[in-house]
DNA sequence: CAGGCCGTGCTTTTT
DNA sequence: GCACGGCCTG
């Protein structure tokens, strides 16, 4: 308790501060306990009603795990327990938001410190970083930087970048940080190892990267796990405050937790052993990137006396879903033995259907989907598809814009990722980290400065010989040995503009973004582009200002680079669904977890696709376990109606490759209603057709109509292989809504995601203004 | 030093 | 099939 004053600073705004003790949060104005148990099952009771101790509590899919969860938090807080002293842990920010939103609804005004591992870790980090020899300042490296640094790094150690690249030595290098491996350690059980010369290159490039990393006052992702694990390893006081100050840890989806979180919870949990985990064995999907399943398995042996509470009934799905996911997991061997029982109807068979191609399967998904909405049974917004790679998302996107089914993709590409807001965004992070030279070597040159990647070598490697920042070098570049008198002339130059910035003064976030764009000319050039793609790069560089405008607006409290620049780089693209959008979800099955939608399609449940071809050759088997856990978890994220798709032949990488049914099919067959439609006379395309908007679609841009809008796969789709919205709007184009019928278009504003279309409608003359990317305009020629 | 072309290798999943 | 990085040329 006492803990709480000095360190209640630190975590705001996130924390609530201490209330007066008159008030007590757990009842409401006439003395009526908020936290309702009336309608909860035995078992989620004895969840929500556990205080003090260790608590393991096995949630199996759509058990209700999130309630319990929420109002256990608001029980503690009823009990007297005070808000601060409770930690819950998530693994997404949209878990975490979620969580929040509903403590939140139990106990307005409480908050909670509800936050996923990476944010709770970056944290601690900004607090205590000069235990691990960094500087508050740090910055976050994402992929994309780690791999540059690593380029240099193999540069340096002349490490041939073709048969070792980056890419997977990154991702060597993160396995080994996962499993608590340091660079010496690694060191130390893999130089000698003459049998592998991936492990024995990582031997040396490891300790290097790291060392640049450190130098630079940057981590990478699991860095920030590493760090955080390293100071509470290393500082007993610091431990045992942390302890003490979060006397109430509860961890989602435990079975995910890697060595480091592993670790990490075990040190907040061992003087105030109050400890809840929740998850389910049956939904760990993390392997590959080190996460333990284990964890979850051992956790009464971790946590002596722990109390088990488990929740098997399933509120979410029908009985024929249930029996056919159950039908599929039994067959893993390495499993908690679980059952899943319901009380919801029977419902419709899962079906199996079977497809010629991947252009079939799609295009009869959309029309089913559109079918069920045109008809009034279902909304958009009740549908997900599901696939195991990314890759298959496209050709259910091409189907569904050209059927006129709107769609949102959680892609694998962030926005964030785009060259041109990561040009941007490096500006912001050598603003606020100086050393950062990733950063530097990024933006030195951009917009051309006429600063070679030579110049810039020697000039960083002068800078580390001297220990300045690469800009302190830069701005006395005439004086560093080896630089071409061109090279120095245009570093200095360089630093001289930088510093006339005045970016301490730049007041907000926007403001300061405002200013780099501004005075680098940045987008200047894109401004009398009329290419589509510098378009796209103007609107994506406006976007970030608005995403920094947004965030001023959001925290007037903390208007700090760091927290705003932290906040961009954990932010993950699945966070950006919106459930309310009136679109069809598009995910991974990786995406899909803790999420549930009335009806389900699977798409692609092929040998090698699922089970992935990558995972078959894992020794113990445990490769095959994960992927039936992974089709799993996908199933069961359907409430009323699961459909899983397969095709005879599927185009691999551009070869179109026959493809082998899965065995996981095998496995639950007496489960499943199989429809081949493989060999049915009519193409389903051509049974599809003839609907009013699929013909309007049809001729939608006419010859020579300028491409005016981007849409919705330009950016939503966020790869630049996305195929552009064949729909261009135009002013004085003629569309249709579903709703208000036939308009033509007034007005046009906005960029990309943000373009807006004002149409005047024929009845009644109202004038509507739809977001573009999100509208279900379709244009039926120009008028 | 910059821009363009060519070849490779990629795709499993993500904080 | 594509995107990226590397290489070559101007």
């Amino acid at each position: 308790m006492e803990s709480n004053g000095e360190h209640g600073e630190e975590w705001s705004p996130s924390v609530a501060t201490r209330r007066s003790p008159v008030y007590h949060p757990g009842f409401d104005d006439h003395g009526r306990p908020r936290v309702n148990l009336d309608d909860l099952t035995p078992s989620q009771r004895q969840a929500v009603q556990h205080v003090d101790g260790p608590l393991l509590v096995l949630a199996g899919p759509g058990s209700g795990k999130t309630r319990v969860v929420t109002r256990r938090i608001a029980h503690l807080v009823e009990q007297g327990v005070h808000p601060g002293e409770i930690l819950a842990i998530t693994f997404t920010n949209k878990a975490a938001r979620e969580m929040q939103e509903r403590v939140d609804a139990l106990l307005p005004g409480t908050r909670v410190f509800i936050s996923t591992f990476h944010r709770f870790c970056a944290r601690l980090l900004r607090r205590h970083a000069d235990h691990v020899g960094l500087h508050p300042n740090y910055t976050i490296a994402d992929t994309t930087d780690q791999r540059a640094l690593l380029r240099v790094v193999l540069d340096e150690l002349d490490v041939d970048g073709v048969h070792f690249p980056a890419a997977k030595l990154n991702a060597a290098i993160s396995k080994a940080k996962n499993d608590l491996l340091r660079p010496d350690d690694y060191t130390a059980r893999f130089a000698e190892s003459i049998g592998n010369h991936e492990q024995a290159v990582v031997a040396r490039v490891y300790p290097a990267y790291q060392k640049r990393l450190l130098e630079a006052n940057s981590v990478d992702f699991d860095d920030l796990l590493l760090h955080v694990h390293e100071m509470l390893r290393d500082s007993p006081e610091l431990r045992r405050d942390l302890d003490e100050r979060f006397r109430y840890v509860l961890v989602d989806e435990y079975q995910d937790t890697n060595a480091a979180q592993y670790e990490i919870v075990r040190a907040l949990s061992i003087d105030k052993p109050n400890l809840c985990v929740t998850g389910d064995p049956d939904q760990s999907i993390y392997g590959w990137r080190g996460a333990k399943i284990e964890n979850i398995l051992r956790f009464e042996r971790d946590y002596p006396g722990a109390t088990v509470v488990r929740l098997q009934e399933n509120f979410r799905s029908t009985k024929a879903v249930l029996r056919a996911a159950d039908a599929l997991i039994v067959h893993n061997k390495k499993r908690k033995a679980k059952s899943l029982v319901t009380d919801n109807d029977e419902g419709p068979a899962v079906e199996l259907r079977v497809f010629r191609d991947a252009r079939h399967e799609a295009e009869s998904i959309a029309a089913d989907v559109r079918r069920a909405v045109e008809s009034g049974e279902r909304t958009y917004s009740d549908f997900a598809v599901c696939y195991r790679v990314n890759s298959l998302s496209r050709e259910i996107e091409v189907a569904f814009r050209r059927d006129g089914v709107p769609s949102q993709v959680a892609a694998g590409v962030s926005f964030f990722e785009r060259v041109e807001v990561k040009d941007v965004l490096a500006y912001l992070k050598l603003a606020l980290n100086p050393a950062d030279r990733v950063a530097f070597r990024r933006i030195v040159n951009k917009p051309v400065r006429g600063i070679g990647k030579k110049s810039v070598s020697t000039l960083l490697a002068h800078a580390d010989a001297k220990g300045l920042t690469p800009l302190e070098a830069a701005s006395k570049a005439t004086a560093v040995p080896g630089l071409t008198k061109r090279g120095a002339n245009a570093l200095a130059r360089f630093a001289e503009w930088y510093d006339s910035f005045d970016l301490a003064n730049a007041g907000s976030v926007a403001g300061l973004l405002r200013t780099i764009v501004d005075r680098t000319g940045y987008t200047a050039a894109w401004k009398s582009s009329s290419s589509e793609d510098d378009l796209q790069r103007l609107a994506n560089v406006e976007e970030m200002l608005a995403v920094a405008a947004r965030y001023d607006a959001e925290h007037p409290d903390d208007p700090s680079l760091e927290a705003f620049l932290e906040s961009v780089s954990l932010a993950s693209e699945v966070d950006s669904l919106d459930p309310d959008a009136g679109e069809v979800t598009l995910m991974t099955l990786h995406a899909a977890k803790g999420l549930e939608f009335p009806v389900v399609y699977l798409v692609g449940v092929e040998h090698n696709l699922l089970p992935h071809e990558r995972s078959l050759n894992s020794p113990d088997g445990s490769g095959l376990e994960e992927e039936r856990r992974l089709l799993f978890v996908g199933m069961t994220r359907a409430r009323e109606q699961l459909v899983l798709t397969r095709t005879e032949r599927r185009d691999v990488r551009g070869r179109s490759l026959h493809s082998i049914p899965s065995d996981f099919l095998r496995e639950m067959q007496s489960e499943l209603l199989v429809r081949d439609l493989a060999r049915d006379e009519f193409d389903v395309s051509q049974e599809a057709e003839p609907t009013p908007a699929r013909r309007h679609t049809a001729r939608t841009r006419p010859e020579g109509q300028p491409l005016l809008t981007t849409g919705a796969a330009l950016l939503d789709g966020g790869r630049r292989d996305a195929v552009p919205l064949p729909v261009g709007f135009a002013l004085g184009m003629q569309v249709r809504h579903p709703r208000y019928g036939r308009g033509t278009i007034v007005d046009l504003g906005g960029y990309s995601k943000h373009r807006t279309v004002t149409v005047e409608f024929e009845t009644d003359a109202r004038r509507e203004t739809f977001v573009a990317a999100k509208s279900p305009l379709q244009p039926i020629g120009v008028g």
